[in-house]
DNA sequence: TTACCTCCGATTGTCGACAATCTAGAACCC
DNA sequence: GGGTTCTAGATTGTCGACAATCGGAGGTAA
């Protein structure tokens, strides 16, 4: 997984809250473990001051929880808040799609579907890294929530649930079963787009998201059989 | 306005969050203004490293907009902003509104009226504080949105997009025409619930939120007709 | 005049030390 | 023995000072 780069020269509050984030989203920081000050400044060499900003920040993506006097924990993703979040995400995701069609260019059209010719490279070549594909697929989404030309949601979908879903996606990501079905819905998405469907390319989104939700859904089930 | 409650024990980060906060929705701080870190830490009474956090707080809270090395500038809400904000806000309260449909008790339903008819009796009492009622509106958006029993659109409207939605109202709080047809909307929105007819809940809503934002648009047009 | 360079004040970024608060464990009482 | 209180260690919250960086005033040359 690229660690989603870091945007050259910055603060170093900045860096940190990006290294807290990538050591979260991929799991190297556990669920619900607490976050020693100390510890982490020492780990990335620097002081308490910029490591309390990032975890101000990754507060507010929701990747961490705070409470006063008592430290931060790594948030923990029940089966509760991942519903939760997929249900905003299938609004809002489907809401981009539909401005999407309606904004896009028919070059960020025709870009979509090279995207998706890559992938299909991908998943030709035997599966590989899955998690790749993954994170393809979330580039996929997101070019489409550019194209809302929507601020608030770019920021939404692209910032904080962005995050949240990486790290759903990095939990979740040992079944390569839906890449398959998955690619073909994307091309649907992509035509109803080419053809400016918008209220098609809406109840396309929101079903392959649904779709994600309940096979997300049924690992978690079995998980917690299995730990039982 | 209410300065919303300070959770009473707390960090002077915080503190100092929630008092950004008041003066930027509040207009004191105007948009676009420098923040300077010195001068503020100076009024608060603190030290500039719990006010630094604080702006960190404030940036996702999409309130403040900071950039390196070159300091935090309160946001400034332009047509395009707030449009795509109303568009979000009308997505999101309209699917709070179906699951809200689903699950608020008889109860809590009830209660929604007797705010109401409060509501009523405060415009009654000849308009009296305009924005009194404004954010009595918020207050009923609100109590539906906690009826969702959805944590994730708890957060997003009741937390980031909150302060946005206050800072707007606060700018456009002037006219105090629609608050007797708004009154009539929630009316309904309050009926649609007690018939547990979700569809028509999410769709009143949607409606509703459309014509504050029509409302608030030709404001818009008006304030820039004027600054020629 | 205008463009550019330089320097200086102002502002932000960072660190280390100190105070306030919480937590775990031992001692103590019933 | 179980529960409560108290103490010591660790952890968080806060401050002041220093370093790094930026923006603008002023001067110089084409």
């Amino acid at each position: 997984m690229k660690p989603t780069k870091v945007p050259e020269q910055s603060t170093l509050a900045d860096v940190a809250a990006h290294r807290l984030a990538q050591s979260i989203v991929t799991g190297e920081l556990a669920q619900g473990q607490k976050l020693n000050e100390a510890e982490l400044a020492e780990r990335f060499g620097m002081g308490r001051g910029p490591l309390r900003e990032a975890l101000r920040q990754l507060e507010g993506m929701r990747l961490v929880k705070r409470i006063p006097n008592a430290g931060a924990r790594v948030v923990v993703l029940d089966r509760k808040t991942l519903s939760d979040l997929y249900a905003v995400r299938e609004m809002l995701e489907g809401m981009a799609c539909r401005l999407a069609a309606a904004e896009m260019s028919d070059d960020e059209i025709a870009q979509l579907n090279t995207l998706l010719d890559k992938h299909e490279e991908q998943i030709k070549q035997q599966g590989g890294k899955v998690y790749s594909q993954s994170e393809g697929d979330l580039d996929f989404h997101y070019r489409i929530v550019r194209g809302s030309r929507n601020q608030m949601l770019m920021d939404l979908l692209g910032g904080e649930q962005y995050q949240l879903l990486r790290m759903c996606r990095f939990r979740t990501s040992r079944n390569a079963q839906r890449t398959k079905p998955a690619l073909n819905q994307h091309r649907q998405i992509v035509d109803a787009l080419v053809h400016r469907d918008g209220e098609l390319a809406e109840m396309l989104m929101r079903r392959h998201i649904q779709g994600a939700w309940d096979s997300i859904s049924e690992m978690i089930d079995k998980e917690e059989e299995s730990a039982k």
